[in-house]
DNA sequence: GTCTATAACGGGATAGAC
DNA sequence: GTCTATCCCGTTATAGAC
């Protein structure tokens, strides 16, 4: 039946949806299982918990995000310029089709006490170090510390973007605009490389 | 009696607190009724609701810190740097001393649902139109929606910072460390002038 | 395998004594 | 102004019917 689609993926969509629109402790199970006709039990027949759930919405998505960000890294060659390195950092995230995914990736990002926890040790270490290699090799002069807060800095451009992204244009009497996304990438890299090219602060002064 | 305080203040102050570690909905009126130890009808007597507890929270410390925002901006003359105009908007949110407000606000600025009705408009709006017109001063020929764009971009680095600081030592190992905010300070202020230097991005390409 | 019904718990809020 | 006691609701989780 193409209509009732599996129980546990129309679980997954739901709960994708409503924790990207209003985060993972305002959604309650009941709200997922009402918006997707399921029965509220089916939640702890599927996964085991909340948390679970939680977990498994995003390792769905995040694996194959990490995969293609290194797709990309990998696509630019053996010495990527840094605004391919960026590029190939922020466009799997900017280009996802599946528009609920974006402030739930928000969401993620901005939720510091589950996302070390939870997604950052399993799921962004590992892509983490390989991007943290490129951007060392590319800005050779610059001292790691400022390679690491940098990425940071770019991690927060990205995550309040896609936090931000549904209600900008309204604070903004509609002169931002998220619609273009290719736009709102090249906007956002070349924001983020003139600011690694800047020279390190100086210690003292 | 010094010791007991007032019920109110100190009701406040336990928010603050607590509010910062965890988040607003993961806190229960009963977890700060315990750590201030006064009771828990307290909490509905002085104020009415746990939303207007958050409310008062919020803008107890939000009006000073505003009103330094543009005294510094004053204080830098009328026509300011580009880095003077960052270091006034950026300052006062990093030399806060009551550590527990620092990861509240960046958990006011990571919740856009609650942000635009509740914070942006009442407190925000004002000041935010104040630093778009001196960002446009100094960087005439940046197009209105690059100056809004970067002006968004900055406090995505700013919020990031102050959610996540607490835990960035650790994701580092100990490559950056929060301790130092005037040089953490500089390093943003860098980073930021930067980008908002860069030309703005052709439409085409 | 899936859902119904309900248990067990913690949440915000309030009435009323003091 | 403060506290005790309690209400009522929503939450996660489970036991057992189908």
């Amino acid at each position: 039946m193409a209509e009732k689609a599996d129980t546990k993926a129309r679980i997954l969509d739901t709960a994708e949806k409503l924790f990207g629109i209003n985060g993972f402790e305002s959604v309650s199970l009941r709200d997922i299982t009402t918006d997707a006709s399921v029965n509220l039990a089916a939640v702890n027949y599927h996964f085991q918990s909340k948390d679970a759930l939680i977990d498994a919405v995003i390792a769905r998505r995040i694996e194959p995000l990490n995969a293609r960000r290194l797709e990309l890294l990998d696509a630019a060659g053996p010495n990527p310029a840094l605004e391919n390195i960026l590029d190939a950092f922020l466009r799997p995230v900017y280009e996802l089709q599946i528009a609920s995914l974006i402030p739930l990736m928000g969401r993620v990002m901005s939720n510091p006490d589950m996302f070390v926890d939870r997604v950052f040790d399993k799921h962004l270490a590992p892509v983490g170090a390989r991007f943290f290699a490129a951007f060392h090799a590319v800005l050779p002069g610059l001292p790691m510390a400022d390679v690491a807060w940098r990425m940071h800095f770019s991690v927060g451009v990205m995550t309040h973007t896609l936090t931000w992204g549904r209600i900008y244009p309204r604070i903004t009497n509609g002169l931002c605009s998220i619609d273009d996304r290719e736009a709102l990438l090249r906007r956002t890299i070349q924001f983020l490389a003139a600011g690694f090219r800047t020279p390190a602060s100086n210690p003292i002064l």
